[in-house]
DNA sequence: CCCTGAAGCGTACGAACGTACACTCTCGCG
DNA sequence: CGCGAGAGTGTACGTTCGTACGCTTCAGGG
């Protein structure tokens, strides 16, 4: 086609098509034909865009940790107090366990990436980091680093379960971990 | 070479080269070619022993959970009573974060699977419920529950983290979740 | 109105891939 | 000893891949 004209969407929808083809196929079937075509665009836009699937790939997934981000935000942001956090957090656990497939799909694409290359570290470094100022606002650091990690694996294994566990469940851990006073063994 | 003679350990040779191959490089990089260079095995030994990539993965996935399952059982396993547990517990979490890269790797990388595949999930399912039946010794099955995602959690978030998280701090996280009765908040 | 530089595209090439299948080799039976 | 059967292998085919690069198109300056 040549348009010659400028198309500053061309790059985020590029974007967008890799995120849904690694949600959908997986990383194993990225390739940059099929981005190309999920995405309406020729092959040649792929390399004029982007200098090589690497590139790609970590663009996509800094975006995904803005969305991923937001989504933190917007449950625990809106907590005023104790009981609205502990709340808030059960909240988000079930929506990121129940809610689309795919965020979870992509989180776990992206840990696995993490787990392999600290480059994408980065990004769950500062997933991690903006969880923990939202859950610091309520509780005490240590707590806070606690719940952070609770909260992964109650979404994790709600996601992955036969029969995911109830909220109920869920708001019990998190008050257990939130409850800082000792209590008899 | 053709030597005629049935091989018992080929089969097991190459699911071994598979595995590394998946921890070092990613499941995106997997070919019978590189399997079979790194098995030292021919090309048409991969097509003679398995069907095709997806039943070569599916076997060296179901070796990776029996001897994750293993590592559960060797920690959880001994336990005596409930102050046992919580440290076997302990030692598991740091065991999986902070030993071998590859099985955290692995971990990641069928989690990832199972997140997309129910066909996967078969193994995260038998993985959790024997993990379970562990720690049901010792606590009732909701408290097994929490603590079970509170397990994976915290693997995860000590193995990603820029500075990982002390000892302390985990038996004081398992320490919360598995106390039974009622605190203030 | 023309010219030019930047933006963007189509295509071709070499490498790597999965798979099929004709083949070689050895063991054990007769 | 000879030979059939079955285990295991080498190779060749068609496909798909990433990448390079010459080409087309058009906005804006002269």
């Amino acid at each position: 086609m040549a348009t010659g004209h400028t198309d500053p969407q061309r790059r985020e929808r590029i974007i967008a098509a890799t995120l849904d083809l690694i949600a959908e196929e997986g990383i194993a079937r990225v390739s940059h034909r099929r981005i190309a075509t999920r995405a309406g665009v020729p092959l040649g836009s792929m390399t004029y865009h982007f200098s090589g699937i690497e590139e790609l790939l970590r663009e996509a997934f800094g975006r995904f940790t803005d969305h991923i981000v937001a989504v933190f935000d917007a449950y625990l942001g809106a907590a005023a107090d104790r009981d609205e956090a502990r709340a808030a957090v059960a909240d988000l656990v079930h929506e990121l366990s129940e809610g689309s497939q795919r965020d979870l799909v992509l989180t776990q694409e992206l840990y696995t990436l993490a787990a392999r290359e600290p480059a994408y570290r980065e990004l769950t470094h500062e997933w991690m980091r903006r969880s923990r100022v939202h859950l610091e606002k309520h509780f005490d650091p240590d707590t806070a680093r606690q719940l952070d990690a609770l909260i992964e694996g109650l979404t994790l294994h709600r996601a992955l379960a036969r029969e995911p566990h109830g909220r109920a469940l869920t708001l019990e851990a998190v008050a257990r971990v939130t409850t800082t006073d000792r209590g008899s063994h």
